[in-house]
DNA sequence: GCTTTTCTTGTAATCGTTTACATAGAGTGT
DNA sequence: ACACTCTATGTAAACGATTACAAGAAAAGC
């Protein structure tokens, strides 16, 4: 059981160093470290010899060593409950521009909607691999008995809201649910149904209360609609279409919290023989890519993924650069009305087709 | 122009070192690293003392300070040409389940589609900021005069072929068309149309080729098909769709070298009054998720999205545990019927519905 | 009891940067 | 000619881990 040497994949020679610059160009590693860094302190005569130098010898600096000096990573983690989600791609975009920018790199956490995995991105913070951290999972990562948010670096949720003092980056969801409420009640809708996200999620709830404040406003007496308890997912839409087809009380207007519901809901009953959008207008929430491509296409809040993720990093990068807490910010989310919405048919069988 | 003091960010106090872990428990710095890396080196009394020093003072080894000594960094980068596209989305999570495994973490390098990104991701692979690098990009990132390719660091593509001795880990794509083609031909279809990729890309040369044999081996006349140019974006497939609308010679089913082109061929050829899959079968290829959404629900050639991402990050493992290249690796890429195919109305009315 | 082996531990070098401090030479003002 | 500023550079100490080597103590062999 001998020891191997400690250098053993010589085969691939080593990148080249501070030292084989300055050497090459005859000067110190302080002089070539201040070429990149200031170059206004060096001599234009050796910056001359420094830059040759690095292009002979291919030098790019040690990153390892860069950020054990200077403790900082210029990497940002960004925490997603499930990166096959296709919600959470465009807004990774978002955050990906802006980090670009600033020269910062991402370093992506996939919980893959199982809490045990946070435990290693936990140590990822704590480790000072990243400086700042981006969550769109619905709590504060644990792991090791310690909190994610104990580790000292500026941290910011986006698209969720889990409450406490945490900044945030999102969607203002109760008056884009009022938005939805306004535009099926234009349309002659006085029967409302409420597809559900899953019970206690803050974000559930602003889209919920939204939606009654929308039923008030109108004049109508929430206790009249009906609500189907979701999760968001795919599933719970078919099972609230089961229970819509079952039932004998059916509104002429489903809101769904979720695309996915909304469009799993939405085909379910067809399938059933409703006709959507004559017999019933379906609503959507987040704008999926999806939801155009469906038939008839979905009616939804059309969530600003790309700025929503754009903000979200540009509130760390300040609170980066300031020192100081990111701050919470609510985006305007439009109503993008398509072809699963239109009048109720008993209501205004006339208007149809006018 | 006073200069700062060295350390300002002393509001958050700063994380426990090894140090203070070695002093807390009285013991050298090599006895804590010790503790960690091997455990069997040291007395059951000293490990005792230091793993109760490194709970009090919530230690986490810095991984700069790790990855500059040990000289790699455990983390992989993964080139995606755009990370908001659906497809990579479930690839990433088959290298994140892989790689997390073997405690290694992702970067994401997202290009945008634009080439000039290339450079920021080939100066990291140089500074040593990743162990290994997972190609999803047409062709190899350059940057600053360079190759990434030449960092000397294991690189393999997956999902596509860029050509050259590069490892690979895809689909077979030739294998994959003639499935698709055989399908066509035992529905009863004789007359065939073909909506390709980007002119040289080399997926799309293996996807043809496949449809090519297909027809030759049905003891067709390639030169009886229509070939649409398309870019396996969704624009080509409309039209395309325009094309085929436009003229008279229509063949009974459509093959398109990828689901989005499909999708938006067969959606657009629907509103000009073709009925899919009465008149007209569509194929497309990829499996994205999408293909099952619409209406009528696509048959399509499903990449194993997940395995390939699993296979390529395990590939690179490989590579970089016995110091070895990567190795290629093609896939099985299973056809999925769905409701787009039927066979062609003319041949077989009496078939349909049968 | 003396040598040899085994087990623990500590010392200090190392990884590749950045940067505070020191220094040397040139320029400036009187 | 002297004191003083500037500019350009080098020296060497960090940053926080890992690990080769040395060394002391305990156990084992004869």
């Amino acid at each position: 059981m001998r020891k191997q040497p400690e250098h053993r994949r010589q085969s691939s020679r080593r990148p080249a160093t501070i030292h084989d610059v300055a050497k090459r160009a005859g000067v110190s590693t302080a002089t070539v470290s201040r070429t990149l860094a200031s170059p206004a302190l060096v001599s234009d005569e050796a910056r001359g010899r420094v830059l040759a130098a690095i292009k002979d010898t291919g030098y790019t600096p040690n990153m390892a060593a860069r950020n054990l000096r200077a403790r900082r990573s210029m990497m940002v983690l960004v925490v997603v409950p499930n990166i096959a989600n296709a919600f959470f791609a465009e807004v990774l975009r978002g955050i990906d521009d802006e980090l670009v920018e600033h020269g910062y790199g991402i370093i992506i956490g996939n919980l893959d909607n199982r809490p045990e995995r946070e435990a290693r991105y936990v140590d990822l913070v704590f480790a000072g691999q990243v400086d700042a951290v981006l969550l769109m999972s619905g709590r504060v990562p644990t792991g090791g008995g310690r909190l994610m948010s104990e580790a000292g670096v500026p941290m910011a949720t986006i698209c969720v809201d889990i409450g406490g003092a945490f900044p945030s980056i999102m969607v203002d969801d109760h008056k884009a649910s009022l938005t939805v409420v306004e535009h099926l009640v234009s349309l002659g809708h006085r029967s409302f149904g409420y597809l559900s996200g899953p019970a206690g999620n803050r974000n559930e709830i602003g889209r919920r209360e939204g939606f009654l404040s929308g039923l008030l406003a109108a004049g109508l007496d929430p206790a009249d609609a009906t609500f189907w308890q979701g999760s968001f997912m795919i599933e719970s839409g078919i099972k609230a279409a089961h229970e819509f087809l079952a039932s004998r009380k059916r509104p002429t207007a489903v809101y769904a919290a979720s695309d996915s519901m909304a469009i799993s809901f939405m085909k379910t009953v067809m399938q059933g023989g409703v006709r959507v959008p004559e017999d019933l207008s379906v609503v959507g929430f987040d704008g999926i890519e999806f939801a155009e491509f469906v038939t008839p296409t979905l009616t939804t809040i059309q969530q600003p993924r790309h700025e929503i993720g754009r903000s979200g990093a540009r509130a760390l990068i300040e609170a980066l650069s300031q020192s100081s807490r990111p701050k919470s910010l609510k985006l305007e989310a439009p109503l993008i009305v398509r072809d699963s919405t239109a009048p109720p048919r008993i209501a205004s069988t006339r208007l149809r087709r006018a």
